[in-house]
DNA sequence: CTCCGAATTTCGGTATACCGTCCGGGGCAC
DNA sequence: GTGCCCCGGACGGTATACCGAAATTCGGAG
Protein backbone atom coordinates (compact mmCIF):
# COMPACT_ATOMS: atom_id res chain seq x y z
CA UNK A 1 0.00 0.00 0.00
CA UNK A 2 1.32 3.84 -0.54
CA UNK A 3 1.80 4.94 2.70
CA UNK A 4 4.02 8.17 1.64
CA UNK A 5 3.98 10.34 5.04
CA UNK A 6 6.55 8.51 7.26
CA UNK A 7 5.45 10.45 10.33
CA UNK A 8 2.03 8.11 10.75
CA UNK A 9 1.82 4.76 10.48
CA UNK A 10 -2.05 2.62 9.24
CA UNK A 11 -1.64 1.50 12.82
CA UNK A 12 -1.80 4.94 14.27
CA UNK A 13 -4.50 5.38 11.82
CA UNK A 14 -6.90 2.67 12.83
CA UNK A 15 -6.69 2.94 16.00
CA UNK A 16 -7.62 6.55 16.17
CA UNK A 17 -10.09 5.52 13.66
CA UNK A 18 -11.55 2.91 15.87
CA UNK A 19 -11.24 4.93 19.15
CA UNK A 20 -13.37 7.91 17.12
CA UNK A 21 -16.05 5.51 16.02
CA UNK A 22 -16.23 4.19 19.50
CA UNK A 23 -16.31 7.71 21.37
CA UNK A 24 -19.14 9.08 18.50
CA UNK A 25 -20.49 5.72 19.21
CA UNK A 26 -20.82 4.20 15.48
CA UNK A 27 -19.48 1.31 17.79
CA UNK A 28 -22.06 1.01 20.52
CA UNK A 29 -20.87 -0.30 23.64
CA UNK A 30 -20.64 -4.36 23.53
CA UNK A 31 -20.67 -4.29 19.35
CA UNK A 32 -18.18 -6.55 18.38
CA UNK A 33 -15.35 -5.57 16.52
CA UNK A 34 -14.28 -7.58 13.57
CA UNK A 35 -11.12 -7.64 12.58
CA UNK A 36 -12.00 -8.23 8.77
CA UNK A 37 -14.93 -5.36 8.46
CA UNK A 38 -12.59 -3.09 9.94
CA UNK A 39 -9.90 -3.67 7.75
CA UNK A 40 -12.27 -3.12 4.98
CA UNK A 41 -13.48 0.06 5.89
CA UNK A 42 -10.31 1.24 6.91
CA UNK A 43 -8.69 0.01 3.83
CA UNK A 44 -5.89 -1.64 5.02
CA UNK A 45 -5.09 -5.41 5.94
CA UNK A 46 -6.04 -7.23 9.14
CA UNK A 47 -2.56 -6.94 10.92
CA UNK A 48 -2.28 -2.99 11.65
CA UNK A 49 -6.29 -3.48 12.74
CA UNK A 50 -4.80 -6.27 15.08
CA UNK A 51 -2.50 -4.21 16.39
CA UNK A 52 -4.51 -0.95 16.94
CA UNK A 53 -7.36 -3.68 18.83
CA UNK A 54 -4.63 -4.71 21.09
CA UNK A 55 -3.84 -1.43 22.33
CA UNK A 56 -7.08 0.20 22.77
CA UNK A 57 -7.80 -3.48 24.79
CA UNK A 58 -4.40 -2.38 26.83
CA UNK A 59 -6.23 0.98 27.35
CA UNK A 60 -9.48 -0.56 28.06
CA UNK A 61 -11.49 0.75 25.47
CA UNK A 62 -12.30 -2.44 24.44
CA UNK A 63 -12.40 -6.25 25.68
CA UNK A 64 -10.78 -9.44 23.51
CA UNK A 65 -12.10 -12.53 24.84
CA UNK A 66 -9.56 -15.79 23.73
CA UNK A 67 -12.06 -16.99 20.42
CA UNK A 68 -14.14 -14.16 19.90
CA UNK A 69 -12.24 -11.16 19.29
CA UNK A 70 -12.91 -7.50 20.52
CA UNK A 71 -15.78 -5.96 21.60
CA UNK A 72 -16.28 -2.36 22.75
CA UNK A 73 -15.92 -2.36 26.35
CA UNK A 74 -19.76 -2.67 27.94
CA UNK A 75 -19.31 0.48 30.75
CA UNK A 76 -21.16 -0.74 34.13
CA UNK A 77 -22.56 1.34 37.00
CA UNK A 78 -19.51 -0.12 38.83
CA UNK A 79 -16.73 0.69 36.23
CA UNK A 80 -17.93 4.47 36.63
CA UNK A 81 -17.70 4.06 40.48
CA UNK A 82 -14.09 2.62 39.98
CA UNK A 83 -13.03 5.29 37.98
CA UNK A 84 -13.95 8.13 40.43
CA UNK A 85 -11.93 6.27 42.85
CA UNK A 86 -9.08 6.59 40.64
CA UNK A 87 -9.19 9.84 40.22
CA UNK A 88 -9.76 10.90 43.62
CA UNK A 89 -6.72 9.45 44.49
CA UNK A 90 -4.72 10.30 41.34
CA UNK A 91 -6.38 13.94 40.77
CA UNK A 92 -5.85 14.53 44.43
CA UNK A 93 -2.06 13.78 45.07
CA UNK A 94 -1.40 15.82 41.18
CA UNK A 95 -3.43 19.02 42.61
CA UNK A 96 -0.77 18.80 45.94
CA UNK A 97 2.42 18.47 43.84
CA UNK A 98 1.38 20.77 40.74
CA UNK A 99 0.43 23.52 43.88
CA UNK A 100 3.64 22.58 45.64
CA UNK A 101 5.71 22.73 42.18
CA UNK A 102 4.00 26.89 41.56
CA UNK A 103 5.00 27.64 45.04
CA UNK A 104 8.42 27.04 43.67
CA UNK A 105 7.91 29.54 41.16
CA UNK A 106 7.07 26.86 38.08
CA UNK A 107 3.94 28.64 37.35
CA UNK A 108 2.85 28.34 33.67
CA UNK A 109 -0.03 29.69 32.05
CA UNK A 110 -1.90 27.17 30.18
CA UNK A 111 -4.24 26.66 33.41
CA UNK A 112 -5.51 30.30 33.06
CA UNK A 113 -5.38 30.18 29.30
CA UNK A 114 -7.34 26.62 28.57
CA UNK A 115 -10.46 28.07 31.73
CA UNK A 116 -10.71 31.21 28.99
CA UNK A 117 -11.62 28.59 27.01
CA UNK A 118 -13.78 26.90 28.87
CA UNK A 119 -15.84 30.13 29.52
CA UNK A 120 -15.69 31.44 26.13
CA UNK A 121 -17.34 27.94 25.16
CA UNK A 122 -20.07 28.14 28.07
CA UNK A 123 -20.91 31.54 26.79
CA UNK A 124 -21.46 30.10 23.35
CA UNK A 125 -23.32 27.20 24.65
CA UNK A 126 -20.89 24.97 22.93
CA UNK A 127 -21.31 21.83 24.94
CA UNK A 128 -18.40 19.89 22.98
CA UNK A 129 -15.90 23.04 23.66
CA UNK A 130 -16.91 22.84 27.47
CA UNK A 131 -16.22 19.26 27.74
CA UNK A 132 -13.22 19.25 25.93
CA UNK A 133 -11.92 22.01 28.05
CA UNK A 134 -13.02 20.77 31.17
CA UNK A 135 -10.89 17.60 30.29
CA UNK A 136 -7.85 19.45 29.10
CA UNK A 137 -8.01 21.30 32.85
CA UNK A 138 -7.82 18.12 34.78
CA UNK A 139 -4.97 16.89 32.51
CA UNK A 140 -3.41 20.03 33.03
CA UNK A 141 -2.88 19.79 36.45
CA UNK A 142 -1.85 16.09 35.89
CA UNK A 143 0.84 17.84 33.09
CA UNK A 144 1.63 20.52 35.68
CA UNK A 145 2.99 17.84 38.02
CA UNK A 146 6.15 16.96 35.37
CA UNK A 147 4.77 13.30 36.21
CA UNK A 148 4.99 11.39 33.11
CA UNK A 149 4.21 8.12 34.43
CA UNK A 150 1.08 9.90 36.55
CA UNK A 151 0.31 11.78 33.28
CA UNK A 152 -0.08 8.08 30.79
CA UNK A 153 -1.73 6.25 34.11
CA UNK A 154 -4.72 8.96 33.98
CA UNK A 155 -5.08 9.29 30.47
CA UNK A 156 -7.24 6.88 29.45
CA UNK A 157 -9.73 7.18 32.39
CA UNK A 158 -9.65 10.66 31.51
CA UNK A 159 -10.86 9.77 27.92
CA UNK A 160 -13.60 7.69 29.77
CA UNK A 161 -14.72 10.71 31.24
CA UNK A 162 -14.82 12.78 28.48
CA UNK A 163 -17.13 9.91 27.07
CA UNK A 164 -19.18 9.54 29.71
CA UNK A 165 -19.82 13.34 29.34
CA UNK A 166 -21.84 12.50 26.37
CA UNK A 167 -23.79 9.73 27.68
CA UNK A 168 -24.85 12.05 30.56
CA UNK A 169 -25.56 14.66 28.23
CA UNK A 170 -27.21 17.46 30.07
CA UNK A 171 -24.25 18.42 32.51
CA UNK A 172 -26.16 19.84 35.69
CA UNK A 173 -24.62 23.05 35.92
CA UNK A 174 -21.31 24.18 34.00
CA UNK A 175 -21.35 27.78 35.27
CA UNK A 176 -21.10 25.91 38.75
CA UNK A 177 -18.29 23.40 37.41
CA UNK A 178 -16.66 26.31 35.80
CA UNK A 179 -16.58 28.03 39.02
CA UNK A 180 -14.99 25.30 40.72
CA UNK A 181 -11.93 25.41 38.14
CA UNK A 182 -11.46 29.13 38.85
CA UNK A 183 -11.62 28.22 42.65
CA UNK A 184 -8.76 25.56 42.29
CA UNK A 185 -6.85 27.42 39.84
CA UNK A 186 -6.69 30.32 42.53
CA UNK A 187 -5.72 27.82 44.92
CA UNK A 188 -3.20 26.27 42.89
CA UNK A 189 -1.32 29.17 42.17
CA UNK A 190 -1.20 30.54 45.31
CA UNK A 191 0.79 27.73 46.65
CA UNK A 192 -1.70 25.98 49.69
CA UNK A 193 -1.23 22.31 48.96
CA UNK A 194 -3.77 21.47 51.70
CA UNK A 195 -6.38 23.41 50.27
CA UNK A 196 -5.74 22.49 46.84
CA UNK A 197 -6.37 18.79 47.98
CA UNK A 198 -8.86 19.16 49.56
CA UNK A 199 -10.71 21.27 46.38
CA UNK A 200 -9.87 18.93 44.54
CA UNK A 201 -11.65 16.14 46.41
CA UNK A 202 -14.98 17.63 46.70
CA UNK A 203 -14.62 18.71 43.31
CA UNK A 204 -14.40 14.86 42.21
CA UNK A 205 -16.39 13.18 45.00
CA UNK A 206 -19.43 15.62 44.32
CA UNK A 207 -20.10 14.39 41.32
CA UNK A 208 -19.73 10.78 41.97
CA UNK A 209 -23.86 10.37 42.80
CA UNK A 210 -25.28 12.38 40.75
CA UNK A 211 -23.32 10.86 37.59
CA UNK A 212 -23.86 7.03 39.03
CA UNK A 213 -27.84 8.43 39.19
CA UNK A 214 -27.76 9.58 35.58
CA UNK A 215 -26.09 6.80 33.97
CA UNK A 216 -28.34 3.89 36.43
CA UNK A 217 -30.84 3.63 33.64
CA UNK A 218 -28.11 3.41 30.78
CA UNK A 219 -25.67 1.33 31.92
CA UNK A 220 -26.10 -2.16 33.49
CA UNK A 221 -25.12 -2.11 37.22
CA UNK A 222 -21.89 -4.41 37.29
CA UNK B 1 1.60 -24.76 13.99
CA UNK B 2 0.58 -27.48 16.41
CA UNK B 3 -0.90 -25.62 19.41
CA UNK B 4 -3.47 -28.22 21.32
CA UNK B 5 -3.89 -26.39 24.76
CA UNK B 6 -6.54 -24.01 23.50
CA UNK B 7 -5.92 -21.80 26.65
CA UNK B 8 -2.65 -20.40 26.07
CA UNK B 9 -1.71 -18.74 22.80
CA UNK B 10 1.44 -18.18 21.09
CA UNK B 11 1.16 -14.43 21.99
CA UNK B 12 0.79 -15.18 25.85
CA UNK B 13 3.88 -17.20 25.84
CA UNK B 14 5.78 -14.73 24.19
CA UNK B 15 5.08 -12.31 26.25
CA UNK B 16 5.83 -14.32 29.14
CA UNK B 17 8.60 -15.61 27.99
CA UNK B 18 9.94 -11.71 26.98
CA UNK B 19 8.52 -10.41 30.35
CA UNK B 20 10.40 -12.93 32.19
CA UNK B 21 14.00 -11.89 30.01
CA UNK B 22 13.50 -8.92 31.31
CA UNK B 23 13.18 -9.61 34.46
CA UNK B 24 16.14 -11.79 34.94
CA UNK B 25 18.29 -9.54 32.72
CA UNK B 26 18.79 -11.80 29.90
CA UNK B 27 17.64 -8.79 27.84
CA UNK B 28 19.54 -5.98 29.64
CA UNK B 29 17.64 -2.34 29.55
CA UNK B 30 18.43 -0.59 26.45
CA UNK B 31 19.17 -3.56 24.32
CA UNK B 32 17.00 -4.02 21.10
CA UNK B 33 14.24 -6.56 21.20
CA UNK B 34 14.26 -7.33 17.26
CA UNK B 35 11.44 -9.39 16.22
CA UNK B 36 13.03 -11.43 14.07
CA UNK B 37 15.24 -12.95 16.40
CA UNK B 38 13.04 -13.38 19.41
CA UNK B 39 10.30 -15.17 16.82
CA UNK B 40 13.62 -17.74 15.79
CA UNK B 41 14.43 -18.06 19.63
CA UNK B 42 10.77 -17.78 20.99
CA UNK B 43 10.11 -20.77 18.03
CA UNK B 44 7.05 -18.56 16.87
CA UNK B 45 6.37 -16.45 13.59
CA UNK B 46 6.66 -12.78 13.85
CA UNK B 47 2.93 -11.71 14.25
CA UNK B 48 2.55 -13.29 18.16
CA UNK B 49 6.01 -11.66 18.58
CA UNK B 50 4.78 -8.47 17.56
CA UNK B 51 1.59 -8.34 19.64
CA UNK B 52 3.66 -9.58 22.78
CA UNK B 53 5.76 -6.38 22.43
CA UNK B 54 2.50 -4.13 21.83
CA UNK B 55 0.97 -5.02 25.19
CA UNK B 56 4.82 -4.74 26.76
CA UNK B 57 4.78 -1.64 25.32
CA UNK B 58 1.47 -0.63 26.62
CA UNK B 59 2.57 -1.65 30.32
CA UNK B 60 5.77 0.48 29.46
CA UNK B 61 8.29 -2.38 29.86
CA UNK B 62 9.61 -1.85 26.59
CA UNK B 63 9.54 1.17 24.27
CA UNK B 64 8.65 1.28 20.44
CA UNK B 65 10.52 3.96 18.08
CA UNK B 66 8.69 4.81 14.64
CA UNK B 67 11.39 2.99 13.12
CA UNK B 68 13.63 1.46 15.23
CA UNK B 69 10.77 -1.57 16.52
CA UNK B 70 11.53 -2.35 20.53
CA UNK B 71 13.78 -1.73 23.22
CA UNK B 72 14.05 -2.72 26.84
CA UNK B 73 13.13 0.48 28.66
CA UNK B 74 16.06 1.94 29.75
CA UNK B 75 14.69 2.54 33.54
CA UNK B 76 16.24 6.48 34.73
CA UNK B 77 16.15 8.22 38.08
CA UNK B 78 13.23 10.60 37.19
CA UNK B 79 11.31 7.70 36.07
CA UNK B 80 12.03 5.70 39.69
CA UNK B 81 10.93 8.97 41.41
CA UNK B 82 7.83 9.12 39.55
CA UNK B 83 7.28 5.36 40.36
CA UNK B 84 7.05 6.66 43.98
CA UNK B 85 4.53 9.42 43.10
CA UNK B 86 2.22 7.61 41.38
CA UNK B 87 2.60 4.56 44.29
CA UNK B 88 1.90 7.29 46.96
CA UNK B 89 -1.24 8.01 45.23
CA UNK B 90 -2.67 4.85 44.71
CA UNK B 91 -1.63 3.16 47.40
CA UNK B 92 -2.49 5.50 49.83
CA UNK B 93 -5.44 5.95 48.72
CA UNK B 94 -5.90 2.21 48.59
CA UNK B 95 -5.08 1.87 52.34
CA UNK B 96 -7.61 4.18 53.26
CA UNK B 97 -10.72 2.34 51.09
CA UNK B 98 -9.63 -0.94 52.45
CA UNK B 99 -9.41 0.00 55.59
CA UNK B 100 -12.87 1.27 55.38
CA UNK B 101 -14.18 -1.64 53.97
CA UNK B 102 -12.78 -3.71 56.69
CA UNK B 103 -14.49 -1.68 59.13
CA UNK B 104 -17.62 -2.57 57.20
CA UNK B 105 -16.95 -6.55 58.09
CA UNK B 106 -15.33 -7.55 54.87
CA UNK B 107 -11.95 -8.29 56.60
CA UNK B 108 -10.64 -11.13 54.09
CA UNK B 109 -7.46 -13.40 55.48
CA UNK B 110 -5.41 -13.03 52.57
CA UNK B 111 -3.28 -10.20 54.25
CA UNK B 112 -2.03 -12.02 57.33
CA UNK B 113 -1.41 -15.14 55.54
CA UNK B 114 1.03 -13.05 52.88
CA UNK B 115 2.47 -11.97 55.74
CA UNK B 116 3.68 -14.91 57.49
CA UNK B 117 4.77 -15.80 54.54
CA UNK B 118 6.82 -12.70 54.38
CA UNK B 119 8.14 -13.52 57.82
CA UNK B 120 9.24 -17.57 57.19
CA UNK B 121 10.82 -16.38 53.93
CA UNK B 122 12.64 -13.99 55.89
CA UNK B 123 13.82 -16.13 58.67
CA UNK B 124 14.90 -18.46 55.69
CA UNK B 125 16.85 -15.90 54.49
CA UNK B 126 15.22 -16.32 51.28
CA UNK B 127 15.56 -13.10 49.43
CA UNK B 128 13.50 -13.84 45.96
CA UNK B 129 10.46 -15.22 48.67
CA UNK B 130 10.70 -11.83 50.86
CA UNK B 131 10.61 -9.39 47.53
CA UNK B 132 7.59 -11.66 45.97
CA UNK B 133 5.91 -11.18 49.39
CA UNK B 134 6.93 -7.91 49.72
CA UNK B 135 5.15 -7.45 46.61
CA UNK B 136 1.94 -9.72 47.23
CA UNK B 137 1.65 -7.32 50.05
CA UNK B 138 1.07 -4.45 48.52
CA UNK B 139 -1.15 -5.77 45.93
CA UNK B 140 -3.26 -7.35 48.38
CA UNK B 141 -4.16 -4.40 49.61
CA UNK B 142 -5.17 -2.96 46.02
CA UNK B 143 -7.28 -5.77 46.08
CA UNK B 144 -8.88 -5.41 49.72
CA UNK B 145 -10.61 -2.23 47.92
CA UNK B 146 -12.64 -4.14 45.38
CA UNK B 147 -11.34 -1.62 42.96
CA UNK B 148 -10.11 -3.67 39.59
CA UNK B 149 -9.75 -0.10 37.95
CA UNK B 150 -7.29 0.43 40.58
CA UNK B 151 -5.43 -3.02 40.78
CA UNK B 152 -4.89 -2.34 36.49
CA UNK B 153 -3.38 1.10 37.17
CA UNK B 154 -0.96 -0.32 39.77
CA UNK B 155 0.26 -3.59 38.94
CA UNK B 156 2.58 -2.31 35.97
CA UNK B 157 3.85 -0.15 38.62
CA UNK B 158 4.43 -3.06 41.32
CA UNK B 159 5.91 -5.38 38.50
CA UNK B 160 8.51 -2.52 38.15
CA UNK B 161 9.09 -2.11 42.10
CA UNK B 162 10.06 -5.91 42.19
CA UNK B 163 12.25 -5.42 39.52
CA UNK B 164 14.20 -3.02 41.33
CA UNK B 165 14.45 -4.88 44.54
CA UNK B 166 16.76 -7.05 42.48
CA UNK B 167 18.92 -4.28 41.08
CA UNK B 168 19.05 -2.63 44.92
CA UNK B 169 19.95 -6.23 46.04
CA UNK B 170 20.90 -6.11 49.48
CA UNK B 171 17.52 -4.70 51.02
CA UNK B 172 18.48 -2.30 53.14
CA UNK B 173 15.98 -4.26 57.03
CA UNK B 174 14.11 -6.59 55.62
CA UNK B 175 12.83 -6.88 59.48
CA UNK B 176 11.74 -3.38 59.48
CA UNK B 177 10.12 -3.68 56.63
CA UNK B 178 8.35 -6.99 57.48
CA UNK B 179 7.52 -4.72 60.97
CA UNK B 180 6.18 -1.85 59.02
CA UNK B 181 3.91 -4.20 57.05
CA UNK B 182 2.60 -5.82 60.10
CA UNK B 183 1.77 -2.52 61.84
CA UNK B 184 0.11 -1.59 58.64
CA UNK B 185 -2.29 -5.10 58.74
CA UNK B 186 -2.97 -3.91 61.79
CA UNK B 187 -4.38 -0.25 61.18
CA UNK B 188 -6.46 -1.70 58.58
CA UNK B 189 -8.08 -4.60 60.12
CA UNK B 190 -8.70 -2.22 62.99
CA UNK B 191 -10.25 0.38 60.91
CA UNK B 192 -8.76 3.17 61.25
CA UNK B 193 -8.41 4.97 57.90
CA UNK B 194 -6.62 8.55 58.33
CA UNK B 195 -3.66 6.41 60.50
CA UNK B 196 -3.84 3.44 57.59
CA UNK B 197 -3.50 6.31 55.24
CA UNK B 198 -0.33 8.37 57.21
CA UNK B 199 1.46 5.13 57.92
CA UNK B 200 0.93 3.86 54.20
CA UNK B 201 2.35 7.25 53.04
CA UNK B 202 5.35 7.16 55.37
CA UNK B 203 5.96 3.38 54.38
CA UNK B 204 6.33 4.48 50.91
CA UNK B 205 8.28 7.63 51.04
CA UNK B 206 10.35 6.93 53.84
CA UNK B 207 12.09 4.49 51.19
CA UNK B 208 12.03 7.13 48.16
CA UNK B 209 15.67 8.82 48.67
CA UNK B 210 17.34 5.17 49.89
CA UNK B 211 16.55 3.80 47.16
CA UNK B 212 17.31 6.67 44.71
CA UNK B 213 20.49 6.53 46.66
CA UNK B 214 21.30 3.27 46.14
CA UNK B 215 19.87 3.65 42.26
CA UNK B 216 22.01 6.72 41.13
CA UNK B 217 25.30 4.43 40.20
CA UNK B 218 23.72 2.08 37.86
CA UNK B 219 20.63 4.64 36.85
CA UNK B 220 21.28 7.37 34.10
CA UNK B 221 19.66 10.37 36.19
CA UNK B 222 17.14 11.06 33.52
C1' DC C 1 45.07 7.61 7.13
C1' DT C 2 40.67 9.82 6.88
C1' DC C 3 36.45 10.97 5.03
C1' DC C 4 32.63 10.54 2.14
C1' DG C 5 29.30 8.22 -0.69
C1' DA C 6 27.09 4.33 -2.66
C1' DA C 7 25.82 -0.52 -2.31
C1' DT C 8 24.15 -3.88 0.76
C1' DT C 9 22.15 -5.61 4.55
C1' DT C 10 19.01 -5.26 8.23
C1' DC C 11 14.69 -4.69 10.13
C1' DG C 12 10.17 -2.96 10.91
C1' DG C 13 5.54 -2.28 8.36
C1' DT C 14 2.19 -4.48 5.73
C1' DA C 15 -0.29 -7.75 2.69
C1' DT C 16 -1.91 -12.27 1.56
C1' DA C 17 -2.85 -17.03 2.53
C1' DC C 18 -3.90 -21.04 5.39
C1' DC C 19 -5.66 -23.52 9.41
C1' DG C 20 -8.41 -24.68 13.34
C1' DT C 21 -12.27 -23.57 16.06
C1' DC C 22 -16.83 -21.90 17.07
C1' DC C 23 -21.58 -21.09 15.81
C1' DG C 24 -25.70 -21.47 13.26
C1' DG C 25 -28.94 -23.97 10.24
C1' DG C 26 -30.95 -27.75 8.10
C1' DG C 27 -31.91 -32.47 7.71
C1' DC C 28 -32.53 -37.02 9.53
C1' DA C 29 -33.82 -40.29 13.02
C1' DC C 30 -36.69 -41.41 16.77
C1' DG D 1 -42.99 -32.84 16.79
C1' DT D 2 -38.65 -32.87 18.92
C1' DG D 3 -33.99 -33.50 19.55
C1' DC D 4 -29.57 -34.71 17.86
C1' DC D 5 -25.99 -34.60 14.45
C1' DC D 6 -23.59 -33.04 10.64
C1' DC D 7 -22.11 -29.56 7.67
C1' DG D 8 -20.90 -25.02 6.03
C1' DG D 9 -19.71 -20.32 6.85
C1' DA D 10 -17.52 -16.95 9.82
C1' DC D 11 -13.75 -15.42 12.32
C1' DG D 12 -9.60 -15.27 15.01
C1' DG D 13 -4.66 -17.18 15.24
C1' DT D 14 -0.62 -17.83 12.75
C1' DA D 15 2.79 -18.32 9.01
C1' DT D 16 5.11 -16.70 4.94
C1' DA D 17 6.33 -13.20 1.63
C1' DC D 18 7.28 -8.55 0.03
C1' DC D 19 8.53 -3.69 0.39
C1' DG D 20 10.68 0.47 1.70
C1' DA D 21 13.40 3.02 4.85
C1' DA D 22 17.32 3.30 7.72
C1' DA D 23 21.68 1.78 9.40
C1' DT D 24 25.97 -0.28 8.31
C1' DT D 25 29.77 -1.34 5.70
C1' DC D 26 33.02 -1.16 2.22
C1' DG D 27 35.66 0.93 -1.38
C1' DG D 28 37.66 4.82 -3.55
C1' DA D 29 39.23 9.50 -3.58
C1' DG D 30 41.70 13.15 -1.34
Amino acid sequence: MTAEPTTSTHVDRAEASIRAGIHSGSYPQGSRLRERELSETLGVSRIPVREALVRLAAEGLVVTEPRRGATVRQLTLRDVDELFDLRLSLEVFAARRATERCAQGHRPPELQQIMDRAEEATRRGDAAGIAAANTAFHAEIITMTGNRLLQASLQPSLGLMHWLFRLTSTEAGPHLHCEEHREICRVIYSGRPQLAEALAYAHIDIRREPVLQALSEVLPPA
